[in-house]
DNA sequence: TTGACATAAAATGTATACATTTTAAATTAG
DNA sequence: CTAATTTAAAATGTATACATTTTATGTCAA
């Protein structure tokens, strides 16, 4: 029997899977009786995936699917071009050499990893992303970019499919690394902009595409 | 009998009140037995204030009444700084004079009712930031900023004590409405970044007072 | 005394049952 | 036929009961 965590693992994966289908409507009972768990359990998780974006309110009854637009990932790399790199410039003074260490080893790994899923490449990417801030001191801006990242997680599937990225994508987090570890926050600091900013333009570019043809 | 919106408006203007202290640590049967409400009711409740920064997770069971600390309402406010500004500036072009004059009506009303309860007082201070911010089109952001209003306005009580502020700030706002009004956004922004910097800096002196004494 | 283990109490997680609200359908008046 | 009102079905909200987990207590051996 499923548990609330269990439903939660799976039901994002689904949904990202787009086995629902984006836009449509679901009921409490329709997912209770489909992964076959309490009606209660649903509520939990759906409550959980409403505050990240996953699932969104439908009138007075039933949870919708969200979306894609790139009206959204734009505004969600918005939000993380206005953070991160504010994030990262607290966090530099406090950078350790174990820390920059741990960093390069999730390089190396996702580096190494060439065929892996594209939502397990993008949650190493993000825990890298993540390492770097770790240090800002800053718990709430610590708790509003992981909350991006699940928001931005979603359209992992159509980054894989959009961005032949990967490669450049590695060469400036290796940049953005020893840019850290000489001192140099400014320049990591720009570096961390654009990158999160290509990364933006193409995805952003890819689903005004598709949405045209 | 209470229901869940009514719990949740009264959990946390009674946590607000101190009536729950902060840091203590509370147990879903203690509030379900307080308010007469059955447990699922509090833990609907619960995961909502806790997603909203009003209560805390504690250990595997429980949960913590959040406390008040001068670096977090530091953070607070450097985040505030990090996004309203920015929504105003996206908002601007879009605001209209109908906009702008529900905006001063509720300056009109905020200066009238001189002797509100900090809580009341805050909100309406909220709602007219929101307005002029609400044109943006970016509803992630909008999202974002109303999270962070929440978390700030447990502060809302000490924002009373710590400042005679009432008076600079409506006279910020004002001048906030008639550059906005005059199409100069960039002026107005700058205004916005000085109103949030003031307002921070005397909250978080009086709370680094207080926690000295 | 101390620390580990067993055990009891309490708290949370989950399921079922019931109450209320919401949605949709069907009937009827105009 | 349209629109409004009633009525039935479905979905959600809430309470109670049970299962599992967690926490605290107490016992016993070293």
């Amino acid at each position: 029997m499923l548990k609330k965590q269990q439903l939660y693992q799976l039901l994002k994966q689904d949904i990202q899977l787009q086995h629902w289908a984006p836009e449509q409507v679901l009921t409490q009972q329709q997912l209770a009786a489909h992964y076959a768990v309490s009606r209660i359990v649903v509520r939990d998780v759906q409550q959980q995936l409403m505050s990240e974006g996953w699932l969104s309110a439908h009138g007075k009854a039933g949870m919708q699917v969200a979306g894609f637009s790139a009206a959204e990932a734009e505004e969600l790399c918005l939000l993380r071009l206005q953070l991160e790199p504010l994030a990262l410039k607290l966090a530099a003074p406090a950078l350790s050499f174990s820390l920059l260490g741990q960093a390069e080893d999730l390089l190396m790994q996702i580096a190494a990893q060439t065929a892996l899923p594209a939502y397990q490449r993008g949650e190493l990417n993000w825990q890298f992303h993540r390492l770097l801030y770790q240090s800002c001191g800053k718990p709430h801006l610590l708790r509003l970019l992981d909350l991006l990242h699940q928001q931005v997680s979603r359209y992992l599937g159509y980054q894989e499919q959009a961005l032949a990225y990967t490669h450049t994508s590695a060469l400036e987090h290796q940049q953005l690394v020893a840019l850290l570890r000489s001192g140099n926050t400014t320049a990591a600091c720009k570096v961390l902009t654009e990158h999160i900013s290509n990364a933006s333009t193409l995805l952003v570019q890819y689903l005004k595409n598709i949405k045209g043809a």
